[in-house]
DNA sequence: TTGTAAGCGTTATCAG
DNA sequence: CTGATAACGCTTACAA
């Protein structure tokens, strides 16, 4: 079937392209009578608007991209769900696009989502490995450079670059180190995320501030480096175990490294909550099938999402939009023991 | 800044816009010299091709709608993962979208992708609840209706509208089935998805013919009829709870209603694979979180992935392509343990 | 090998 | 309220 263009239902209806452009796209300035006829028409033969050929005039597309981390990631697909929600409330559509933590894979999908004219970018902003200046991807830059409507989501870049919707964890954190204190745990390993990461920064910086709050000190001995994927965790765990002199509590920088490291810890008959206390971040629903329940540092993800619409829709409206930084929540858990001494 | 067109980079480089198209689509009938000036002149000036007006001219867009059912259930992340993995080693760019188990939802984002001449279009589709006639939503006639590539995955529709990649679960059903059956279990529960979707459909078609080998007689006072979601999972589980007579087994047909089942029986203080053996179909990272092992019947998403693709670009590059249905797994677990008497 | 010019399907402008 | 007509940014005959 060859596709139905405006000018056919025109010729149906009897009126010229433009106005069955007026009616098709509501334009108030169209009389009842061919708004029928072109309606009709319309119905009749199926028609379905050409969107390249609308926002090659129009310059609008009514339509969003969201670029997160990792589609497998729990807490990224909970935020992806909270953006399309948003959105669609909007009027907007989302395109997803996944980077599996790969600044090559995040570019490609930027440079498809920049040539076709989306009217704004959510992005989680991929990590740079080479960690020396304060780079940014080249289709960042170019996302950036040009006025494309952006905003960064959980996770920032060096310079500010863009207004953002992120986390903020020291109160949370604080009380998870101080409910660890409590319990009389003083050597607290950290498995972490890429350093790359803004995120795995800020976890970790407030992880090492909250130490010092209750007169512990910082060791970095004790600091896993992971990449907040499963395996990852899994590894981190098994580094725990090999350490000499075990700490005694471990605080994990994300759900899949938790659901990794306790498989591990599983396995290796540690008794979560009594061998070792376990606090993670991102409470995800999956880790109701966890016993002990866990303790969690989580964020509330519904309000990020929305949050971040918003204020793409404040940037794509034309005005300035400052950046908005969300608590975060520690939840107790019996994955919280006293220290065996 | 103004966007960039071919037209800024063809001044740059002093050469026509025809030449500088030319040269940037690779055709071969360009000089070495107009070559090296306007790739230079593109980069500087950071040109990015407008994909409307491009694919207004060439209808070819080198991308891909995915579209699944639920972005929050691991299953479908896992699948948008190997889709997007396929895709992209195809030189496709993937766009996925969610439809929230939601008829209306899906149809949006067909309608956008359609719009945006896509070039095939991946579906997981989702299932009208009116049940009544074989009927498809809308936006997939107009899918179908028009020759749009399009490959059905995971999910079919009822007449055979378009080729499919699915699975088939009977050998391991029938395994699992066994497993029960040797443990000496009767009366085996079911915790089934909607059915308006040929999986669940599927999934309970095999259920109950594996009873049937197995001597026993499928009781469908022991089917409870739930949405694939976490939250119709936790009612499930009390649902079984509350029957007379209680199964002393159950299979529950995915992951996010497995999650919601195990928490309410935790808390019920009902000990899987002692008061209650339990197998869930789909097996998710998650489940490592859970003591004892779960059993389970899972399905080979990456290749389920892969296979989507691959049916597509043929189905892209003109050929026809019939159905791939894939074979699932049982692979047994410590949540199955002998019925108490 | 290159340039000119004609569209692709739609919407915006400007007279009527 | 409506109809010509000119773009939007790109590709592709067709000439040169």
């Amino acid at each position: 079937m060859q596709p139905v263009t405006i000018r056919d239902v025109a010729r149906a209806a009897g009126v010229s392209s433009a106005t069955a452009s007026r009616v098709l796209s509501g334009n108030p300035a169209t009389s009842a009578a061919s708004r029928e006829r072109v309606t009709a028409a319309a119905a009749e033969l199926g028609f379905s608007p050409n969107a390249q050929a609308r926002s090659l005039r129009s310059t609008r597309t009514d339509s969003i991209a969201l670029l997160i981390s990792d589609v497998r990631n729990p807490y990224f697909a909970d935020l992806a769900h909270a953006v399309e929600q948003a959105a669609r409330a909007r009027g907007l559509v989302t395109f997803i696009g996944n980077a599996n933590e790969d600044p090559a894979q995040q570019d490609e999908f930027l440079d498809a989502m920049m040539s076709r004219r989306v009217d704004g970018v959510l992005l989680v902003p991929q990590g740079l490995a080479g960690g020396g200046g304060a780079q940014v991807s080249p289709a960042v830059e170019r996302l950036l450079s040009r006025d494309i409507p952006t905003v960064l989501v959980d996770r920032t870049l060096p310079a500010a670059a863009a207004p953002h919707v992120t986390a903020e964890s020291a109160a949370a954190v604080h009380d998870a180190v101080a409910s660890l204190a409590a319990n009389g745990h003083r050597r607290i390993a950290f498995i972490g995320g890429p350093e790359h990461t803004s995120t795995a920064a800020e976890r970790y910086g407030c992880f090492r501030a909250a130490l010092a709050d209750h007169g512990l000190d910082a060791d970095e001995a004790l600091h896993f480096h992971g990449d907040f994927r499963t395996a990852s965790g899994a590894e981190g765990a098994r580094w725990l175990l090999g350490l000499d002199d075990r700490p005694t509590a471990v605080v994990v920088a994300d759900s899949p490294m938790a659901i990794g490291a306790l498989a591990v810890w599983r396995e290796a008959g540690v008794r979560i909550g009594v061998d070792l206390s376990v606090i993670t971040f991102d409470d995800i629903e999956a880790f109701a099938l966890h016993d002990p329940p866990l303790a969690t540092i989580s964020h509330d993800l519904t309000a990020m999402g929305r949050g971040a619409v918003d204020a793409l829709a404040t940037l794509m409206a034309g005005d300035p939009t400052g950046h908005t930084v969300l608590t975060s929540t520690f939840t107790g858990g019996a994955s919280i023991g006293p220290a065996r001494t």
